[in-house]
DNA sequence: ATCCTCACG
DNA sequence: ACGTACGTGAGGATA
């Protein structure tokens, strides 16, 4: 914003222009009979005060439907409300719903009306230095008005609206904000049945206020009052008090406004929503103010923005339609063409262009796009359009800007606007990833390509896969995420981080080509040298070592070395822990298990990094968002969430990632998130307590089962405990402990059970996670992110525990995941905003790493610690840990 | 394609 | 009595 203006807000009294619309409006009604005359007068009104008035924040306050204070101070309170006509009902919800999938933030709180709501935001909006608009039709708001405060009324004609300020009420009506609630104690308000003083009306009460300015006044001059109108102020004084109680609104409601998330530039989401309505001149509207928008529409805000920011505040309900009968389809294309003359697609690139979104649907031969006309064109693929000489540059261009200005319904927006790219094309806005939407609803499948996501929406009857069945796609798979309460994931974190994971794959992670080379240099000479020790101390030359066959034969058979565990398919096992296990007996297991080590960092990291490092030095991996059951994100060729650390050789790898010249590496790590979201979801108060203390969580844990002092706990007890806290996470069992630390079985078991004795409220949350997975048959974390768990019904018991320990670990690295995708999209908006030059390149799951211009170092730092420790409000402390340095081992 | 092994959180 | 820690991806061998 470059205007010297203050930051202004725009408060909506939402069931006011509702109430409005409904009662200025004939009842409209779509071709499947749903009433609509209320929403379009709503939307109307909105977004004709957005385009007046073009506030930089948006919020809607909405009326929760439940007794407030004033029914306490008053039961009769808007007792003869008739009520709400059957025709309007329904449309209440479809507000909400098309406000939600246009990420504009709404606000409610039970107890309270929207005007308190609107009140006590814009006292709040004033504290920090803003200007408030209060959209309303409703002359109660009135009494809000101030110099930074100003209201605009809605008049008769609906689009006819009155901008008034303090000097303007006066003006207009005869009386000053201030004497509103006073004007009320004295003639009441028939439609909220305020009682007001018998016999005293409007003119009487203006006429009062007028001589005495105040209600206060009036009544400590009620003795001098001659008459009948004086008998009536002495008796009515206990009801006027009251009146004007009830006709004061509240400005300290319990209610925290975040701003930041407050935002409209993300209406053109609702587009598809709208045209499923046949809202088509509200849609129309809002295409032609983003049009004429001068800012650049930013990044949305994010879920926990919107949660946390209105901690009192309930989320808005999402309209339950878990029929899939009644779930909405596509309307037919109106016209579907097959493209290939240039004159053709050059005027189809012009509609495009004029479209207020576009499907679009990349087959392997053609590309098809489908305007908001739903005119469905055809036309051979991007790719191809740059060949042949067939088709001229400015078909190209033109495409280019249709595809950079038009919200895009794709499958895979990732993967699109790397193709975009290469293309030398612009960026697109993603309005909705058919992609992101299947794995939301479902984590579980194999493949998200779109003939499987067809297929799971569909089954055998599943369209052809082009852009009309795309919008379809979408269609149903709104109305399910809706239903499930998953938009709220899909437009503030999903969708937003897809573009997030697209910049860190462009940026790249620096490779130095040097330290690599040496280091397998290094690596080549040492495995060579173990190779030849194993041959010469079993005695057996040129077996391939890799070969987990060959080696079991040698070690098992030749040499009789006493044979462990069994792999699956019946060989020999020959991983490290037999192997580990073998030391003692053999000579040759020594080398052995060091080739294992060095050959695997060599082909693995040394060689494969090589490969895929390109022409810029970097490395470029692939965010795969559809990967996981849990909701981690995974990355693939190069794979750079395994970079090895844990051994000294592997860290080695670890100094060729480095930072470009001139900068350095941030690295930035939760720490203890899954313990920390276990803390706060299970509420256990000792484990709640160690990290509300900033104790060292594997020493407690170590000190409550012992029932000693934290300075009494030793390093082996430690290091116990540190193996129980992570079996906790994983869904604890006995064997498992005793395997992974190497105590007796019983022993384990003990431990576990004394565990649970110190930390109860940790197994009443594992016990309910494993009943909810039982009852409702998927996992969810804190965000609302679910797993499938068909384990639990499976007829093998072995197969039911696996799926019991998923409802155990799921919420907690699930939630986990939901924190730092959200921290994600946060830093990079900071950055974004901060005008840094900083990038973030990678994610481990629980581990930030940025590249950072050496100049922002101190301050990038601050606002990574900052954002990833604020993103989400637990009954804990996140804590986030920065530290810098050139290379990725130095900075870790 | 599938298995085994092993790198990471 | 049974088999068990949660979540990933890559490389090499084997079928």
């Amino acid at each position: 914003m470059t205007e010297n203006r203050k930051p202004t807000v725009m408060l909506v009294d939402g069931y006011s222009l509702i109430f409005r619309g409904f009662h200025a409006l004939p009842l409209l009604s779509t071709a499947q009979g749903e009433y609509t005359n209320a929403v379009h007068g709503f939307f109307a009104m909105l977004l004709k005060a957005l385009a007046d008035y073009r506030p930089d924040g948006l919020c809607v306050m909405l009326d929760e439907h439940a007794p407030t204070f004033r029914h306490a101070l008053y039961p009769a309170y808007k007792g003869t409300r008739k009520p709400m006509p059957e025709e309007l009902r329904p449309q209440l919800g479809l507000v909400r719903e098309l406000l939600a999938q246009m990420g504009v933030v709404t606000a409610q709180l039970k107890g309270y009306e929207a005007d308190d709501l609107l009140g006590t935001a814009a006292v709040q909006a004033r504290e920090q230095g803003m200007e408030a608009y209060i959209l309303t039709g409703d002359r109660d708001s009135l009494q809000l008005v101030n110099d930074k405060t100003r209201v605009i009324l809605t008049r008769k004609g609906m689009t006819e609206t009155l901008l008034l300020d303090p000097q303007g009420v006066y003006d207009t009506f005869g009386f000053t904000p201030a004497q509103v609630p006073d004007l009320k104690g004295l003639m009441g308000d028939s439609s909220d049945n305020i009682p007001g003083v018998p016999g005293v009306g409007e003119k009487t009460a203006l006429k009062l206020l007028a001589q005495y300015g105040t209600l206060d006044n009036v009544l400590a001059h009620a003795q001098e009052i001659p008459g009948k109108l004086g008998e009536k102020l002495r008796a009515g004084r206990e009801v006027a008090l009251m009146s004007r109680e009830l006709g004061t609104i509240c400005t300290n409601a319990p209610l925290k406004m975040d701003w930041a998330s407050c935002r409209w530039d993300g209406l053109a989401a609702g587009l598809p929503a709208l045209e499923r309505y046949e809202l088509k001149s509200v849609a129309r509207t809002v295409r032609a103010l983003l049009g004429n928008g001068a800012e650049a529409p930013g990044p949305r805000s994010t879920a926990a923005s919107r949660r946390a920011g209105t901690a009192a505040e309930t989320a808005a309900a999402p309209m339950a339609r878990e029929s899939e009968d009644a779930l909405p389809k596509a309307p037919p294309p109106v016209f579907s063409e097959t493209l290939t003359q240039p004159q053709a697609i050059r005027q189809a690139a012009q509609e495009v262009k004029a479209s207020a979104w576009l499907a679009l649907c990349r087959g392997e031969e053609e590309i098809s796009l489908l305007t908001d006309g739903l005119r469905l064109l055809r036309m051979p693929l991007l790719r191809d359009l740059t060949g042949a000489g067939l088709y001229e540059d400015d078909i190209l261009r033109a495409l280019e800007e249709a595809l950079a200005c038009a919200p895009l319904v794709v499958h895979g927006a990732k993967a699109l606007m790397t193709e975009l790219a290469s293309l030398g094309l612009g960026e697109p806005h993603i309005l909705f990833d058919t992609m992101i939407a299947a794995y939301l609803l479902n984590a579980s499948q194999k493949s998200y390509d779109l003939a499987a996501t067809l297929q799971t929406e569909y089954g055998a009857a599943q369209p052809a896969p082009d852009a009309h069945a795309l919008y379809a796609l979408m269609l149903r798979q709104q109305a399910r995420l809706e239903a499930r309460g998953l938009e709220e994931l899909r437009l503030g974190m999903e969708q937003p981080l897809t573009r997030v994971l697209y910049h860190m794959e462009r940026e790249g992670f620096l490779v130095d080509e040097r330290v690599l080379s040496d280091l397998g240099e290094l690596f080549g000479a040492q495995i060579e040298q173990c190779r030849s020790d194993v041959y010469a101390l079993t005695g057996v030359e040129g077996f391939n070592l890799n070969s987990p066959k060959q080696l079991g034969e040698v070690l098992f058979e030749r040499l009789g070395l006493p044979a462990g565990k069994k792999n699956r398919s019946g060989g020999y096992s020959t991983d490290a822990e037999v192997l580990e296990s073998l030391r003692p007996y053999h000579p040759a297991v020594e080398p052995l298990l060091r080739y294992r080590r060095l050959a695997k960092l060599q082909g693995t990291y040394i060689e494969g990094l090589q490969k895929l490092r390109g022409k810029d030095g970097r490395v470029h991996t692939t965010f795969d968002q559809t990967a996981t059951v849990t909701g981690r994100i995974s990355s693939l060729e190069p794979n750079l969430q395994n970079i090895p650390i844990r051994t000294e050789e592997g860290r080695e790898i670890r100094r060729a990632f480095v930072a470009a010249p001139g900068c350095v590496l941030l690295d930035a790590d939760y720490s203890q998130i899954e313990l920390r979201v276990l803390a706060h979801m299970s509420g256990d108060p000792a484990m709640c307590d160690a990290f509300v203390k900033g104790q060292d969580i594997h020493t407690r844990t170590a000190a409550e089962i012992h029932g000693i002092p934290m300075e009494n706990v030793t390093p082996d007890m430690r290091r116990a405990a540190k193996a129980i806290n992570f079996g906790i996470v994983y869904g604890i069992s006995g064997f498992g402990l005793a395997r992974n630390t190497g105590l007796p079985r019983r022993e384990a078991d003990r431990f576990i059970a004394t565990y649970f004795q110190r930390y109860p409220g940790v197994r009443a949350f594992m016990d309910e996670c494993v009943r909810l997975g039982r009852e409702r048959g998927y996992a969810e974390t804190l965000f609302g992110r679910r797993r499938e768990l068909y384990e639990l019904q499976s007829p093998s018991r072995n197969v039911r525990a696996f799926g019991e320990r998923a409802a155990m670990n799921t919420p907690v690295q699930g939630t986990a995941a939901d924190i730092i995708k959200l921290a994600m999209v946060r830093v990079a908006q900071g950055l974004q905003e901060g005008g840094f030059g900083a990038r973030l390149i990678l994610q481990v799951h629980d581990e930030l790493v940025v590249e950072c211009p050496v100049a922002e170092a101190a301050a990038v730092s601050a606002l990574l610690r900052n954002t990833m420790e604020g993103v989400a409000g637990l009954r804990v402390p996140l804590v986030a840990e920065v530290s810098q340095g050139t290379n990725w081992d130095e900075a870790h």
